[in-house]
Formats: structure tokens, sequence, C-alpha cells
DNA sequence: TCCGCATCTGGGAGCGCTCCCAGAATCCCG
DNA sequence: CGGGATTCTGGGAGCGCTCCCAGATGCGGA
């Protein structure tokens, strides 16, 4: 009998034991950071596992362990399409940011319309420790039944449904608020907005933040269309709006690329922006600076999104307590020439 | 001592091999879709299955087995961020898609700028059977090394370091011929380009179909800016080229965003689009839509992209024979009101 | 002194599969 | 009707870790 080869390259944890001096289950301790090794020991394998280049094998790991160092990022097929390209890129870099160097997996998994059972059965059936779960319409029930099996979740975008799992949104409310103040301290007095649908809270609360902020300065809020989150739906929305009410002097658009299409009909019509109209857009996506003109919006960091959902999510699973419930990101006004 | 609990939920192989009346072995055959199992076995299992709910357990098959059942998908830095987020979301939504249903799982690598030599050695340590590379610079090393090693690699993006290692392309040269012949058959004579930097294939692919196109029809081809992927940089170029012609009639812009810039500079120095110059753009990214006017652009599949790039990765993996080595997708004119 | 407790260590079972091997059943051709 | 190839099957070793247990050591208080 031969030695058997070994079919993967790359050392052992036995030969970094061999080579620390100490036993494997040292070394086991040292990777996981557990209390109860000796600043010795610990160093010793410290310094082999950076002699031997030594990285643990994660499907050992997983099936030894009662945990699956991995998590899983969730994006329904309507976040992947609609809002979403620039925003999701933005928060899987944050994400990815977050998880580096720690031995933690990214699943990703995209909502097929077909297995909406199978991926529930998939996710709670200990392939993953917790998921992030960007969950955009509000009426999805996938974060309350996940929630409701144990496993761990954060959700991106404050779910509609009443329910009290962790979630992580960007402060929509006061984001559309300044917008709000602002144009009315341009002395805008007759302010539309397009909402986005009823049914997502990231378009609701940007509309209450738009009727407080006129209900604030005793303004009318009459003006409101809602739609969704495409370019082509923002005109219609703008032509419904100037049907509405042809003497507007400013529209609130709860997405940048909304607006986009807002102003393409404003600018058809004859309507001279910021001149006749002032428009205010929301994301500060990459379309924002190079529209014409170039459109104030109201900005979030996606990228700090997706790594707080993630630091969120990975304390919970390092049994951190107390944690909060809900985070709210900070938003904030980004002028330029459009209002 | 009690029975030793279970720590994940859901049955083993070995139920499964009860419930059919067949051993383990004959489940993994079946599962692995080897020859060699009678009919009435399979179909048995295949209930079983079906029956108990059974998936079977990844870090286990990855164990036990000779394969990682995963392949990573490796971003560059500045392909994260540059060109990026539209094409790079399109990309991982059509690798997704090609993944689904089979076992294989999907790891996101973003370069780091740190650790260049730690993220090789993860590839190459056997935790990945194959990477789909998206190296947008040129003169990248690291599709070279990976290949190198052994590990079957597919590169989005020509590389233009010469080497033979399989990769996807959208077909950039003949959209650039496409859209210079049609500015042609507008009947314009003095058509310029902003092209891309001059370290990425994707650039310099574009800028050859634009001189090719030119070249047909005898005419000049001097008219050149290279720029980078931004707006901003699209508009700087434009500004040089009006200073190397102010009567040039046409310009072919290799990006959308950059088209961006070179319009607002069109327009700001009084010139009517397209009555006294015809824009062109590349991607068909959402943008070109919304521009102001329209943007005529080429279009480019990005799902299809990854998808196909992920197609190639697997059937190599599959032991499939005569792949080709590269494979260029369509690129079409889509036509909307700026040229 | 001796016990208890906290700290540190190594040995070894076993996670759920795949893959090798040996053997049984079936087939085809002379 | 025999014997080799082909098709099918089960048993069991072992993938590289984690986690449990038992034991060794050090320290302070009864």
């Amino acid at each position: 009998m031969t030695e058997g080869r070994s079919r993967r390259p790359g050392p052992r944890i036995e030969e970094v034991a061999r080579v620390a001096g100490v036993s494997k289950s040292t070394v086991s301790r040292v990777i996981n950071g557990e209390k109860y090794v000796s600043e010795r020991s610990r160093q010793a394998v410290h310094r082999a596992i950076a002699l031997l280049g030594y990285s643990p094998n994660h499907a050992a790991r997983t099936l030894a362990g009662s945990k699956a160092n991995a998590i899983a990022l969730v994006i329904s097929e309507q976040g992947s399409r609609v809002l979403a390209d620039p925003f999701f890129a933005g928060v899987l870099r944050g994400v990815h940011a977050e998880l580096a160097g720690r031995h933690v997996q990214l699943l990703l998994m995209m909502n097929q319309p077909s297995d909406g059972a199978g991926q529930i059965a998939y996710l709670t059936g200990g392939h993953v420790d917790g998921a992030l779960v960007v969950s955009l319409h509000g009426e999805d029930p996938l974060p309350r039944t996940l929630h409701e099996t144990g496993l761990p979740i954060v959700v991106g975008g404050r779910p509609l449904a009443a329910g009290s799992f962790p979630f992580v949104d960007s402060d929509n409310f006061n984001g559309a608020l300044e917008a709000v103040r602002h144009l009315i301290s341009l002395g805008r007095e007759k302010i539309a907005t397009i909402a986005g649908p009823a049914d997502m809270a990231v378009g609701m609360d940007r509309l209450s933040g738009w009727r407080c902020g006129l209900a604030e300065h005793g303004l009318a809020v009459k003006l409101v269309v809602h739609s969704d989150f495409t370019p082509e739906a923002g005109a219609l929305a703008m032509e419904k709006l100037l049907g509405m009410a042809p003497d507007l002097d400013a529209v609130f658009v709860a997405a940048d690329i909304m607006a986009l299409g807002a102003m393409m009909v404003l600018q058809a019509r004859g309507y001279q922006i910021p001149g006749d109209v002032a428009v205010v857009g929301f994301d500060d996506s990459v379309v924002a600076a190079t529209a014409v003109p170039p459109l104030t919006t109201v900005r979030q960091d996606v990228e700090q999104f997706g790594r707080t959902m993630t630091w969120r999510l990975l304390a919970e699973l390092a049994g951190e307590e107390k944690l909060p419930l809900s985070i709210l990101l900070p938003t904030s006004l980004v002028r330029r020439a459009s209002a």
C-alpha cells in the first residue's frame, strides 16, 4: 500500500500542529479564537500557519462543526431588476467588504419564480447560519417565514408587514423631509411628488417625508402620483402631475431614475429646470450627476447599507446581546443644478 | 448514552437508501448521474428523495469527493467600480441563472488591494473547481497566473496579454463597425471617437471597429481621444475633440456613460444633437434611453455574457472536449434620437 | 497539607458523503 | 453451454476538521 495521495494541495491542520509543536486540537482552538490557549502556543501556531500558508478547509469545518460558516444574501426577483442594479452592486460590495478576513462564505440566492419552497428548505436546511434578505416589496412573506423557523436574518429595507425582525434601512423619511425643506427654502410653494409603489416601504417612507415637509409649512399635500422605479413610469407620472397642476413649481421624485423620465417630459413641454420647475431626486445614483441639468438628490450610502446588514447579522451569530432591532442609516441632500 | 442528536435537520443519504431499498452507494450514483444504475433503482431513489425532501450535504460531498462543487467569480477592483455597476449586476445575474439547479456554489471574490497572493492561494488551494475572471485591465496578470496553476478559468473580456486561455467577450469590433457604418449612412463625414483606455481590450476593439468603418469609405481616422469610463472624462475628451475639429459632424463614444458627458459639452457649446453632431454610444445601459436626446447606442447583452462564461466553464469541468477557446457575443445597434 | 477551581493540552470519535473494491447478475459470442 | 465482457450492487475506508472527554498543571483558600 502506497501513501494515500492527497487530493487537494496545501497543508492540513495536522501539519500545522506538527510544525508548531502542539496538537491539532490546539491549532483548532487558535483558529477559532477560543480561550484557554497559552500565549506561547498561540504564537507558535500563528507562525506555523504563516510559514505553511495554511488555510482551513471550509468543507471539513462545516461538516464537523455545528455551523455552516456561510450566510446567504437573498435578493428578490424584483429587487434585482427594478430598483436594483446600482443599489444591488453597492450593497454586495459592502457585504463582501464586511466579510473579508472572516471565514464566512457568501451564498447568493436570487428568487427564481419557480423555487419559493425549495429556497426556504435550503435556507432552513442548515446550509447557512443566517441570511440577509433584500426585500423590496413590503408584502413579501419570506422574511417572516425564515424568521419563524429560527434562522437569524437581517432585512434590508424596512419590512411593511408588522413583525419583529431586525432590519437596516436608509433614513428615507428624513431624506425626503430635507429635500422638501430645501425646495421650500427656494421659495417653491406648489410642490408635487412622484412616489414609489404603495406596497414598498421605501416608497411610503419617502412619501411620508414629503407630506411632513409640506405640512410643516401649511402647504397642500395633494399632488401625488405613484409610480414604479423606471424612467418610463416616471415620465408617465410627470405627465399626470402636469395634467393635475400645470403650474406646479417643484417636484420631489422618489428615485433618480424616475426623475430622469420626469425631466424629459418637463423639458419636452418647455418647462425650464429649475427656472420653472425644481426637481429633486433620491439615491444619488450614478445618473444623477450626468443628468441635464445635473440632479439635486438625496444621497444614501448603499455600500454602508451592505456593511451594516452584514455586521448586524454576524454580531447576532456571534451571540452578542442587546443589539438594536433596527438601524437607520443617514441620508443627506446633494445640491446640484436642478433645485 | 442517548442517541446522538443530529446537528442538522433533514434526512441523510442513508435514510434515502433505506426508504428506496438500496444501498447508499446506489443513492450516491443516482444523485451524481452515473451510469450503471438500473432504471428500477433510479426510480426508487428519486421517489425516496422526493418523499423525504432530501438534499445532499454540500460540505460532505465536497470533503469526500475530489471536487469542490463551487466556482469563483473574481472581479477586479477596477471592474467593480468603473465600468462596472450595471455591467457587473447583469453578469452576476447571468452566472446565477446558469448555475440554477446544479449543485454548484458561487463564491464571490472582489480584489481587495491587500490580498493578491492570498487570493491566488485560496483559488488554487482546492476550494473551487474553476474561476470566472472578469478582468478589464489588459495587463492584469491574474488570469495567466491562475491558468498556469492548472485551474480551469474563463475570462470575461478579451485579455490583452497574449495567452491561450478561454475567454468570452462581446463583439466590440463589429459593434463599433456597425455604429460607424450607420453614421456614414447618415451622410456624416467627419466622424470622431472618444475611445476607452489604451490598456483595455474593450477600448481597443471598439477603436479598431471605428477605424475600419472609416477606412472602408476612405475617411480620415485622426479624431481620436482616449478617455476612461466616466462621464467627467467623457466631457473632457469631447472638449479636446472640439478643439481639434470644431466642425466635426459625428462622434462615436465607446461607452454610454462617457457619451452623457460628451453630450453635455456639445449642448453647452450650442451644438444640436443630432442636427449638428450625431452621437452613438456603446453598451445600451439604462442611461441611454433616458438621455436627452435618447442615445443611439450599441447593445450588448450582459446577462448573456454571464451565462456564456458560466456555461463554458461548467462544460470544461464536465470534461467536454473540443470547446471553442473564445466566444464572441453579438452586439447590435439600437437606434434612438441621437444619431 | 489537601482540595477545589480555573487554565491548558492531547486523543479520538464521528460529521455525511464519495470512491474504491470485490462480487453478483446479466449478456453476447463462439 | 462455457467464459469473458458488461452491467449493476453493497460494504467500508477515509476526506479534514470540530468537539467532547479525560488528564495535567498552576494557584489560592480552608
